[in-house]
DNA sequence: TATGAATGAGGGTTCATTCAT
DNA sequence: GATGAATGAACCCTCATTCAT
């Protein structure tokens, strides 16, 4: 019996399944029989709809794109408060990438498969968020002696290795409660890090006068 | 024609073509046919020496575990400065991750494969670097007011991120010069940001009463 | 060119072709490539309908055994004569023994196999011929001094070893005629041979008292 | 460390170990590799003695023949008492059946694979038995209305069908006792139904009138 | 739109055999 | 005599893709 001829519904069906399979083996470690299976959707469907596993892949890359790049930069901005909208910024970061898994493994997979559509995605916000710094710079709202760019690495790079070591943190140091609460207590401390680091020497001084 | 029957060569030869290759496009995506060809060896030969591809990676994973564990801790801390020896240790992690991106990008596709052999010499590494940090905290070295864990991931994390997102911000930013010479600018400013985030608000004080 | 599309005939073809080279050469060695050949199916094509030349095997199994069943319990026994209807089922079982050697030699494979596919059938038959001759038995009809389970070995032992050495008598001592005038010449000494030795002594008397 | 160079036990011990596993498994489904590690003995070695798999195969199956041939013949038959002597011979070919499968299961798997070795064995065999019946049949020892192929078919099938059967035989008819003692009591039941089924009518009279 | 039959290339692995040591 | 490195063909099976239905 033929399904249901809906387009659309199917199209999302494939691309919900193949982006949990994705997420879990990567490209070469997918095979659209497993999608098919996954979705419910035959394997000749899905070339139908979208020409080929290669095609299908870049498709989600692009949806995924698109996705972070929004849940990042949706903060309300209109205060012009510099620094708060860099916190929000912060926190999406963070909850994005803790939210689920799938959006911080496809974009590993992506990077180390040389899959340039989720990069380009990154070029843009990187650059934006580097200028973002380079404006508080400039108020004096952040420490001058870095250079952006390596305030971002300092940054970003430690939620990404939160979320890879999360488990390993867990063993290795024998730490208790739920991944949503070590998530809650890490980004408390993540937070505060991320001020002092920030923090221009001259608001200490001010702060200390006080 | 035959090969020479030199055993070790043989497998030196195997696994430095499969490390190179392995790295490129992981586990999955690897064929014995390329790593045959890249090394020369047929691949009836390989699995005679190495039984299958799945032992050929776990070989590989654990000559890298073991490497990288010694490069790490390959410190002479009979000094007894603390500081000293875990600046040496950044040093050389910084230095082992940039050297090439073998280990750096076979890490990294073992973490998403899920595979536990390289996890395993991490979580030791981890487990080590983290008591050093508390034992710093215990002599006032290192700012009390965060855990060991989240110091390491600020520590670590900026590490990997800049491995993988240098050629990013090279464009994005528009910078000069080699990667060489951008991994020192990086890693300058980097130490600094560290040793900012370390310091103790006590020696802070102290060092600004002098 | 494409070939028709008719997934029944398909498998009709590879079963045909994959049951007769697995009666020639057994299941370890029977290559698919061989059954491809033989059917005019691609390999890929047999996995494609079968899963496996394990599964296709059992297929077969499975299927043989069904109608061997069927072929030897077809009989008219609504006469309730009980020896007509043990005599039609040994006339059917060695006419099916004869008719071609697939059976006989997959059957045959298949115990040196280890494979249970064919035994279950055998089972139910074994137990349902006993419980046959039991009941002759029990009208006084077989000879009671011998147990049905022995009686059943001298039955069907003959018949699978003529199958199997038919051809090495008719080389050693020289018989002449075809191979269907040899089974029917034997089968008239055979069903004679049971006969006498089923033959209760009551009835020896009787028979000799007229 | 190599072994002690000793031809004629590393010829022994890969003989043993390559019956054993061609018993098991037949030709096709027999490695090399198997029989290496079942006699210890390199499989570069084994074919260094027997040139190739199909020779071992081959030398098996000569000793096997000869083997069998001496053992099924080894009888007294000075005392010209043939029915003695068939008796002899019956137990004899029962006890080697029985005495363990190896025998058994290789003719068979020879059988099967239309294998010559074994066969002109058993031609000459069944030459001799067909030649020994034929005599007692002209002495009025055996019934003559049976051609001797057929009472041999009679006599030897069963033992083989036994042999392959007794398990079916045990579960399907809940039988109790281990295989020794079920042959036992087969071969007790088997052997006087062999002789009712020999017994010349002649003697039979003979015997009633007294 | 939707299915799955059909294809052919390539996957990892096993294998008998050869030959340098 | 003995080992195991080396070979290459064949093995079963998976795969992305095409196409008849």
């Amino acid at each position: 019996m033929r399904k249901k001829r809906d387009s659309e519904t199917t199209k999302r069906q494939v691309l919900e399944a193949a982006k949990k399979i994705f997420a879990e083996h990567g490209f070469a470690g997918t095979s659209l029989a497993s999608i098919a299976e996954e979705s419910g959707i035959s394997d000749g469907l899905i070339l139908h709809h979208f020409k080929s596993k290669e095609n299908l892949y870049e498709t989600i890359l692009n949806e995924l794109s698109k996705e972070y790049y929004k849940a990042i930069i949706n903060v309300d901005n209109t205060s012009g408060n510099l620094a708060q909208t860099a916190f929000e910024m912060l926190q999406n970061t963070f909850t994005y990438w803790c939210k689920d898994s799938v959006y911080s493994r496809i974009a590993t997979w992506a990077f180390l498969e040389n899959r340039v559509s989720l990069i380009k995605g990154e070029k843009e916000l990187t650059t934006g968020l580097a200028e973002n710094i380079r404006q508080m710079q400039a108020k004096g709202l952040v420490d001058e002696r870095f250079s952006p760019f390596a305030l971002l690495a300092m940054t970003i790079g430690p939620i990404q290795f939160w979320m890879r070591s999360r488990n390993l943190f867990k063993e290795a140091l024998k730490l208790d409660g739920s991944d949503q609460e070590l998530d809650q207590r890490f980004f408390e401390q993540y937070s505060q890090m991320v001020m002092k680091l920030y923090q221009s020497p001259s608001m200490i001084k001010r702060e200390e006068e006080k």
